[in-house]
DNA sequence: GATGAATGAGTATTCATTCAT
DNA sequence: AATGAATGAATACTCATTCAT
């Protein structure tokens, strides 16, 4: 069924979009320099040469990806968010859409996390991925116009709510927590908890 | 009056040393795979041979690279902490212990953060790593005996509380911002606002 | 406005004639072996199976380019020449038709020189360029029979007043010597010093 | 009679000299771009990464050949040559020497040949190559002081007395015409006859 | 005829590891 | 213990050639 609908189906871009997919997945299990472009490749049935029809070399594939899976990130993360929501309702919305993407998309969410961490990913690449974050750096800081979020640096403020998020992720993926949605409310509060005044 | 010294002040197992000094500093800036032995035995002033007189090969040689930092930084965590403490006493100690090994011991820091967010580590290592955090998961059990803590698992608590430092070392390294004494004492309570009941 | 007027000013095989003019201009520039099918296509405004209509493969492809341009260059040498002429007078027409040949059409002239000098070529091909200089040939030995040029083997002759000329438009076109009609006449005066009786 | 002492008597640097020889023999055959690295590693009885020991690069690889290859020749060239001598004989000499090189030492000389009509070579190691013939210009100038040599670039003198040998060697390599000494001779009384006054 | 996406064999180069000294 | 020259398997990337459209 895959094989002898190859050539109708899966028109111009399949190619693409399979290599994207299959990056994804290898990274997240080998990291980026384990993973060779042949491997790639393979998963992607696809010719290594083809590779270098839709990206320049090794460094921008992942940078490519990285990029598109940042902005379906921020896609997810501010679905159904609107700027004239109340701050304490805006940021659950918020909160629960990232939660909700890093505990369902965990493909997507473990490549951000190892781009995140890692030396990878070069600075141009970091730079574009942040900008992605702007409505939620808004919301704070109309927060602390209302004297409703804690006075500090952004920094802080994602350090303490929505980092804690991957940390979760992570150690779920490895098998050794189990994340229920009675989890994932009491640290929405634990989260907010540490940010509100 | 490099070579000739070096016999001298350097005795045995200085080279070992050197080995594990140089890897840290490589991985740091360029990840694991991304950095040759041959660069390790320069930085280390040593010959690429001599590294498996140490270590059996690569992966061995991060492992106990690992096992050795993440030792150096629990023996940091709990200085001075005494199990006799009161909870959030014992806490506040711990907390300020971790945050000032992350904030000075920077390279130590990024190193074991890079190795937790990769699959550069194998699992035993890891679990191997996981140990040293006991008497803070003792001291938590506790507080949550004594309804001073939240009762959630203590990868909540350690996500919450603990790992939002990692991120805010990180972006201090990348020079995006410059963290206070202030800002510390800032962020401590925000973790403890996270955890407490 | 390119693609619109391509299939009307420029008839049938005029893309044969344009991948013909971009092997000639890629390869002095590169070298055969460093001039990828794909650039060629790409100067001759063409896509690259477009090659594969006119030209059975890479080797293929030069052998007729270096057939056509020795056919240009003979022609070239011989223009107006008469082989009735008196030995010298024919000697001397040759000769500059030759000359303005290499110092005219630099193009076709170096890519001659590289064909010459480079294992690029295959012999039969080679063999078929040397038949175009058979009336120089005939020259020379009828000024022997007449006592006028020294009684050598061809090659010797080639070699001392025609090959000489190569060397010179090397130089030229690396840009180290300009060369004015002064010195070309001094060099048609040397080489019939060199081969005269 | 070669395995069986290789360890031995094939001492430091062995090795690069072996790249050397099979570098040259194989560049010969095929040109630069038409010879793998990992041809030249086998031949020369080697692995393909003991190339990078000794050389930077496939570039570094020819460049430095090259440049041993035309000391090799300038010493030969000058051989025995004082430039006390008169300015006929202090040429006859040279002459003799240089034709002697591209008729004996044929793999050297095609070499260089090779690497004077192609674009493999890049512009600094084809200059440093030719600071060698420093000596003919000097007896040259000389002879155009004395009213012996005709008064032309030294371009020109090159071109008709020195590289027609050049053209002489690639004949008879290629089967198509044997050079006697009568030849020789021959050819030199043709160069000499086209640069004297 | 003409295209150009796709292929996959081939190439330069790197690097973990060994071993004779 | 220590060295570092040597190895060769592995890797990123190129390019001649094909073929469905």
């Amino acid at each position: 069924m895959r094989n002898d609908t190859k050539g109708k189906e899966a028109k111009a871009g399949s190619k693409r979009e399979a290599l994207v997919r299959a990056t994804i997945q290898l990274v997240n299990n080998s990291g980026f320099h384990a993973t060779p472009m042949s491997k790639i490749a393979k998963l992607a049935e696809v010719s290594p040469g083809t590779i270098y029809l839709y990206f320049e070399n090794k460094q921008d594939l992942i940078n490519q990806v990285y990029i598109e899976v940042k902005t379906a990130f921020s896609a997810f993360a501010f679905k159904d968010y609107d700027a004239s929501l109340p701050v304490a309702e805006g940021f659950r919305k918020i909160w629960y859409n990232i939660a909700a993407f890093k505990l369902q998309e965990v493909e997507e969410a473990m490549f951000l996390s190892q781009c995140d961490n890692t030396p990878m990913m070069d600075e141009p690449s970091r730079q574009e991925g942040l900008k992605h974050l702007r409505p939620l750096l808004d919301l704070w800081e109309r927060g602390q116009a209302e004297q409703l979020i804690r006075q500090v640096s952004p920094f802080m403020l994602y350090a303490f709510s929505i980092y804690p998020i991957a940390f979760l992720m992570n150690v779920q993926q490895r098998g050794l927590y189990t994340i229920t949605q009675e989890h994932i409310d009491h640290a929405y509060t634990m989260a907010w908890n540490s940010i509100k005044l």
